[in-house]
DNA sequence: GTCTATAGTCGGATAGAC
DNA sequence: GTCTATCCGACTATAGAC
């Protein structure tokens, strides 16, 4: 089946904001892209804003839930991580998070675009957050670290690291290898249970005083 | 003294992908700011592309040699946080994170933009490098991470954060309160030594096996 | 080194035929 | 719902006066 102009004109969005970035979409340049005429892009969502803040949430609500079976299924730090590492594979081959890294830089400036993205963003934040609750249950870093800030957190982090790659891909390779050593670390210092617990709170303690 | 009109060029584009961000940009709307007429962007920098990537590297180049002693003071992983987060709030006010985070979203899709931010993330990146490299010396988190390929890591999210925060400014709080939480976890796992290297050796043995 | 003027292109948005 | 045609503003870049 032929998806229709509607259809057309979100996915062309995206695939605009990828290969041109926020600089280059117009109504005529996403037009082109879709294959059709330039008028409709008003027809259909009234302004290129409009059209981009729906292209965001749309296709951020199509990813998300590609991956929700595969978030669930995650139940330690390691195994997260792991999907960590073959989202951004798959998404970047894709251009999704590409996208929506363009759409949150248009949205610094852009009053109308700002919340638009904010939705498309949280739609990652959730599923993220959810499954670091999950897996980080009853761990010293569930009690000592706010789980939705982390999610939060994780997901900007994301973002900056894919818009990294995007200039210098060897510099977010050692990046990428850096974090994933990291991540080792941490999920090590989670198997030592009431030891670092104790540490911890010695240390909070220390810091408030 | 006033500045010429080169420099009020650089700082002007500099304010412009701040206000605007690198869609609004244009010989235009940087003279404008800079209060000079717009064929001077032409006469002196060639394009706007070779006036924005040069802004880029100036403006870091003045940043950086703001904050250099600032990280030469810093003795201890607690303190290189603290510093990171003085330096959040001072360039925020700035804007000049916020500059450069629009040169890198421009320079996803502009070959001749991605070498010139990439040199001014550089400088950023080579000042934290150092630091951390001398803060980490003799502690697990040196033996079992890349420094080099951590202080790329923690750039490159730093700019996801000043971009998440310009569109959700409380999701973005959430997330640098989390991460200060994170970092005093990581804090006291430096203090453990011996003992989380033992652990952590034989995570790393399963890990591989 | 700075200005005006202008060529030529591309942009958002709309009117009206089909 | 889709098209052509068009208005008009903004853009890059250059020519040429001062």
């Amino acid at each position: 089946m032929v998806a229709d102009t509607r259809s057309k004109l979100l996915d062309a969005a995206l695939e605009t904001l990828r290969t041109q970035g926020i600089a280059g979409v117009s109504a005529r340049s996403i037009a082109a892209t879709a294959g059709v005429n330039q008028a409709l892009v008003f027809y259909h969502f009234g302004s290129v804003d409009q059209l981009l803040a729906q292209a965001g949430l749309h296709g951020s609500t199509q990813r998300v839930a590609a991956y929700r079976e595969r978030f669930a299924a995650v139940t330690s730090l390691r195994e997260l991580l792991e999907l960590g590492r073959a989202l951004h594979a798959e998404e970047r081959k894709a251009g999704n998070v590409a996208a929506l890294a363009q759409l949150i830089a248009g949205g610094q400036t852009d009053p109308k675009l700002a919340p638009a993205t904010t939705d498309g963003l949280n739609l990652w934040i959730g599923e993220l957050e959810q499954t670091l609750g999950r897996v980080l249950a009853g761990t010293p870093l569930a009690e000592f670290v706010d789980v939705a800030g982390l999610a939060r957190a994780t997901a900007a982090a994301f973002v900056g690291l894919e818009l990294y790659e995007g200039v210098d891909a060897d510099g977010a390779g050692r990046a990428f290898d850096a974090l994933e050593q990291l991540t080792t670390l941490v999920a090590a210092l989670d198997d030592m249970g009431p030891l670092v617990r104790r540490t911890v709170r010695g240390r909070l303690r220390r810091a408030q005083s």
